[in-house]
RNA sequence: GGAGAGGUGGCUGAGUGGUCUAAAGCGGCGGUUUGCUAAACCGCUGUACGGGUGAAAACCUGUACCGAGGGUUCGAAUCCCUCCCUCUCCGCCA
């Protein structure tokens, strides 16, 4: 059977908890649990009766084997344990259906809310956590980035729309170059001042890694998917590097492990028509740099901490204004017990951007891609499972024009960046 | 893409229809011996899902698991079918 997100036994022993927290999301995912406990009920019912039956028939075969070797006839029993045959493939029969019942309901109930993440309905209901820097003062008008990239030549959203589509962007000279010394920057920043190890994942994904880490089966339409091929193209670098280490058991010494990894994310955003759809804030492929960490369960919120703060530290030394946000009940993802997102200020739209999204998910990637570790007790419990984006690159790079911008329309990017782009850290219209 | 070989416990590896309750070895854990270490010797050994006892730690008990899923049979690691993966060689290729 596939392991469920929420354990049955836990839905079972703390009904009423699950309910409440489930409710505080706001989804009504909690009307499922009276029908799934039921079924399991049953389940459990008709299971004890097949082994009981199982038990029997090994004990009498196992007669049938001794009577046989001494050549003796064993026709009678053989008759019996035929009808006892029929009983258990019955029984083994209703009792995968009522599995087959559940699974469903059990793949699509999300996480439930940590008891420090506020109820609320959605973004309106996100508390501030923090400010870093001020939004930066202009004597002049600022752009957006749409059109300070077309104008200098690094961003062409018309042409990127003729290779493939709507909501695909074409780099060009430094913004080609920007995007590529960004992700070379960040990996170096991750892996040398913040203990991460690089990975580097493949972009598609099978069906298993998907449902491993909560894509699937509740959100395919929001995936792009191979027509040959029951391979999915990554929605972010927290789906292949999470699964890294699927079905494995870790030594307790062998956590917290930290990885990062860069990689194109392909969202289809269905259902986000006509949101945001000027410039690349919302676009079918992004870059992405991101953090995944598996850690043991006592340790998971302190990591999450520290998880968030390799995040910001990238804002940081960017010299970009931010904030972070505690996301509530309504607005949480769905794997995710508590969610941070750091939102950058884009000075040319006066407004936030998400840039980076902080998760711990406990044990609900975990349970459902069978992770675990070995306590000191010898026992094999789940790891707790964190991702955070470090930072995603569409919407840094927007960031980074809008900040930077000259009352010329160049932009002058800070010095940090400097190696990474060839020394050259003035863009300017050619 | 073609041909062949294979997939058994943490690892190596035996096992071709009936004490397989999976041999043996390695590793690991515990113990004995011992100035110490090592060696030797003895014992133990996985996962999941149920049921029972207990305040609990635990203990007792059943079932399933030999790549995955079906089938045959009273009984399957073993026989049959489908699929997946690995290795070797060949072809193709950045």
């Amino acid at each position: 059977m596939m392991p469920a997100m929420l354990d049955i036994r836990f839905i079972r022993d703390q009904e009423n908890l699950v309910r409440e927290r489930l409710a505080a999301r706001g989804r009504g995912d909690e009307v499922v649990i009276g029908q799934l406990l039921a079924r399991d009920q049953e389940r459990r019912r008709l299971l004890q009766e097949c082994e009981t039956l199982k038990s029997q028939r090994n004990a009498v075969s196992k007669q049938v084997g001794a009577l046989k070797s001494k050549g003796q006839d064993a026709s009678a029993l053989m008759a019996e344990m035929k009808q006892v045959g029929d009983k258990i493939a019955a029984l083994d029969l209703q009792v995968a259906e009522l599995e087959n019942q559940n699974l469903p309901a059990l793949l699509t109930i999300p996480n439930l809310p940590h008891a420090t993440v506020p109820t609320g309905k959605d973004a309106a209901d996100n508390p501030e956590v923090r400010r870093w820097g001020t939004a930066p003062k202009f004597d002049f008008k600022p752009q957006p980035h749409w059109d300070l990239g077309e104008k200098l030549g690094i961003l062409d959203f018309s042409r990127a729309t003729k290779i493939a589509a709507s909501g695909f962007i074409l780099y060009k000279g430094m913004g080609a170059r920007l995007e590529r010394g960004l992700i070379n920057w960040l990996l170096d920043l991750h892996t040398r001042e913040h203990g991460y190890t690089e990975v580097f994942p493949p972009f598609l994904i099978n069906r298993a890694s998907m449902i491993g880490t909560g894509q699937l089966p509740k959100f395919e339409e929001d995936m792009y998917r191979l027509r040959d091929d029951e391979l999915y193209l990554a929605p972010t670098a927290e789906v292949p590097v999470s699964n890294i280490h699927r079905d494995e058991i870790f030594r307790a010494d062998e956590l917290p492990r930290y990885y990062c990894a860069y990689t194109p994310c392909f969202r289809r955003e269905a259902g986000a028509a006509g949101k945001d759809t000027r410039g690349m804030i919302r676009v079918h492929q992004f870059d992405k740099v991101e953090l995944i960490k598996f850690c043991h369960p006592d340790t998971s919120y302190d990591e999450l901490e520290k998880m968030v703060a390799n995040a910001e530290r990238v804002l940081q030394l960017l010299g970009l204004h931010y904030r972070v946000v505690l996301l509530c009940t309504g607005d949480m993802g769905f794997s995710s017990a508590k969610t941070y997102d750091i939102e950058v200020w884009a000075s040319g739209q006066d407004k936030y951007l998400e840039v980076s999204s902080c998760s711990n998910c406990e044990d609900f990637q975990a349970r459902r891609a069978n992770i675990r570790f070995k306590d000191a007790d010898g026992k094999n419990r789940h790891v707790h499972m964190l991702n955070g984006s470090g930072t995603a690159l569409a919407r840094l790079f927007v960031a980074l024009l809008e900040t930077y911008q000259q009352p010329d329309g160049s932009v002058k990017l800070p010095d940090i960046l400097a190696p990474y782009l060839g020394g050259q850290t003035h863009i300017q219209a050619r």
